[in-house]
DNA sequence: TCTGGGGTCCTAGGACCC
DNA sequence: TCTGGGGTCCTAGGACCC
C-alpha cells in the first residue's frame, strides 16, 4: 500500500493570505478562541520565535515590534477552505480520508511514480486553492507522517517527500528524534529514552514487543509496527458516528453568579444537542463541568463535573438543557471565580435503534418536529436565530471575544471580498 | 488585565458477583 | 491467629492528536 499524507501549512494562516494579498511575505499568527493563543503562525512568525500555544499577552509587543499580522480564529472560513481542498483531492484518488481540518490521507497504491503524482496534486491543489500543501508518501501512515515533516523542514525537497525505498526510510528515520513521531509525545518519550531508545530508528530496530506493550500500551506497540511498514492504521474512508460531543468555552472575563453560569451552559447544550441531531444521534448521559482559573495563583481553585443520566435517549434541545441545569445546580458553588464551563453529550446511539422506554411518556413526534424545524430556520437564517430563551437575549460576559476578526469572505455575501 | 476547544483510545482500579 | 480467586462492568483520568 501507498499512503500520502497530504498536510496544508500554516493552514489557518494560509486562509487568511488567500484573501489578504497584503499578507504575503509577512510573517502570519491566527489565535484561539478569546485571543488567547497561537494555534497558527507562518514561517516568518515561526522565525520570531513565536511558538505554538505562545499566549498572546506574552508575545504581543514582540507582534507589534515585528508587524505581525495577528487574526482571531475564523472557523467558517477555515472550515469552508477545508472542504475546497478536501474536493479537489479526491479527484486524485477516490481513496480520501479527511485526518482534520488541515490534513488528508489518500491512497496512492497502484500509481507508478507517486512521488511524481504527489507533485502534480500539490501543483494542482495550489493553483486552485491558493493554499500550500505538503506531502509525505510511505507505507504507513506513520511513516507518511514522517515523510511530510521532512518536506516541510527541507525546502531543497519541494515540499513532497517519498519514503518507500528501505534505506531511505532508514536514513530519514535516524535524523527523527523519538517524540517528533505520531503518537508520541512527553510521556511515551520519556518511556522511550528510558529504554536507551532516541531516534525513530531506534525505536523501529527495537525487538521486545513485551517491553513495548508494557510501557507504551497497544498503541506503542501499533506505532512500532507502522515504523517497519506494517499498516496497523488503515485508512478511514467513511467518517464514522461521534462517539461523544462537547462544548465548552473560557470566559473572557471572570464569572460568579449563578445565572450567568447557567446561560453559558445553555448555550452549550443547545450546541451539543444541535450536533447529535445532525449525524442523527440521542445521548443517554450529560456532562456538565465548571472550574476557576487554573493560571491564577494565590486564588481559590475549584473544579467540578458531574454526570446524568437519562431514562430515555434523547437529542431535544429543552430536555439537555433541563438536565444540564440539573447538574450546574448540583456542582456549583459560590464565591469561585469561575473562567470555563462546558457540556458533554455522551454513550451516543443511533436515533433509529433506541427502544421504547416502558415508562416513556408517549412517542415524541411532535418534539421530533419543533427540533427540525428549528434547525431548518437556524441553517437557513443563521445560527441561533432561534434559541432557547434560557440562552440569554443579550450579550454577556460569558461570550468570547474576537477582536482580530477577518470578514467571512467565502460564507457571507456581505463579506464579499471586492476587486478593484 | 490577558493562557483554546474538541476529540479518541487505553488502562488502572473499584465495585460487584459467584 | 487465620480471611480466595476469578470474572465483568464501570468510571476516572492520563496521554495524545489537530
Amino acid at each position: 500500500m501507498t499512503i500520502a499524507l497530504v498536510d496544508c501549512n500554516a493552514f489557518f494562516c494560509s486562509c487568511e493570505r488567500v484573501f489578504e494579498p497584503k499578507l504575503r511575505g509577512v510573517p502570519v499568527v491566527v489565535l484561539s478562541n478569546n485571543d488567547g493563543c497561537a494555534i497558527a503562525r507562518t514561517t516568518e512568525a515561526k522565525a520570531l520565535g513565536i511558538g505554538m500555544g505562545d499566549p498572546y499577552f506574552k508575545f504581543r509587543a514582540l507582534a507589534e515590534k515585528h508587524n505581525v499580522a495577528v487574526y482571531s480564529s475564523n472557523f467558517s472560513l477555515y472550515t469552508d477552505m477545508s472542504r475546497r481542498v478536501m474536493k479537489l483531492l479526491r479527484q486524485f484518488s477516490p481513496r480520501v480520508e479527511v485526518y482534520s481540518v488541515d490534513e488528508a490521507f489518500i491512497d496512492l497504491s497502484g500509481i507508478p511514480n507517486p512521488l511524481e503524482y504527489a507533485r502534480l496534486i500539490k501543483r494542482e491543489v495550489e493553483k486552485q486553492t491558493k493554499i500550500a500543501i505538503s506531502i509525505g508518501v510511505a507505507k504507513t501512515k506513520v511513516l507518511s507522517k514522517i515523510a511530510c515533516r521532512v518536506g516541510k523542514k527541507d525546502p531543497a525537497t519541494g515540499g513532497v517527500v517519498c519514503l518507500l525505498e528501505p534505506d531511505v526510510v532508514d536514513l530519514a528515520l535516524k535524523k527523527v528524534p523519538v517524540d517528533k513521531i505520531w503518537g508520541i509525545a512527553r510521556g511515551r518519550s520519556l518511556k522511550l529514552k528510558l529504554l536507551g531508545l532516541k531516534t525513530a530508528y531506534d525505536f523501529k530496530q527495537y525487538k521486545n514487543e513485551k517491553k513495548i506493550q508494557k510501557e507504551l500500551t497497544k498503541i506503542g506497540r501499533g506505532i512500532h509496527g507502522e515504523l517497519n511498514g506494517i499498516i496497523n492504521f488503515p485508512l478511514v474512508l467513511s467518517p464514522e458516528k461521534k462517539k461523544e460531543v462537547m462544548s465548552s468555552r473560557s470566559f473572557p472575563h471572570p464569572v460568579y453568579d449563578l445565572p450567568t453560569l447557567r446561560e453559558s451552559i445553555a448555550g452549550h447544550a443547545s450546541s451539543v444537542a444541535e450536533e447529535l441531531r445532525s449525524q442523527h444521534s440521542v445521548c443517554t448521559e450529560v456532562l456538565v463541568y465548571i472550574r476557576s482559573n487554573p493560571f491564577k495563583e494565590g486564588s481559590v481553585q475549584y473544579g467540578r463535573s458531574v454526570v446524568k443520566k437519562f431514562l430515555t435517549p434523547t437529542s431535544n434541545t429543552f430536555k439537555i438543557i433541563k438536565m444540564a441545569f440539573e447538574c450546574l445546580d448540583e456542582i456549583y458553588k459560590p464565591g469561585i471565580e469561575y473562567k470555563k464551563a462546558g457540556v458533554r453529550v455522551m454513550t451516543l446511539q443511533d436515533k433509529t435503534e433506541h427502544k421504547l422506554n416502558l415508562f416513556e411518556a408517549s412517542d415524541t413526534r411532535l418534539e421530533d418536529e419543533l427540533m427540525k424545524t428549528m434547525d431548518k430556520i437556524n441553517h437557513r437564517e443563521g445560527p441561533r436565530t432561534l434559541q432557547s430563551l434560557a440562552c440569554g437575549t443579550k450579550e454577556f460576559s460569558w461570550q468570547m471575544s474576537r477582536k482580530r476578526l477577518s470578514p467571512r469572505y467565502t460564507t457571507s455575501w456581505n463579506a464579499l471580498p471586492k476587486c478593484y
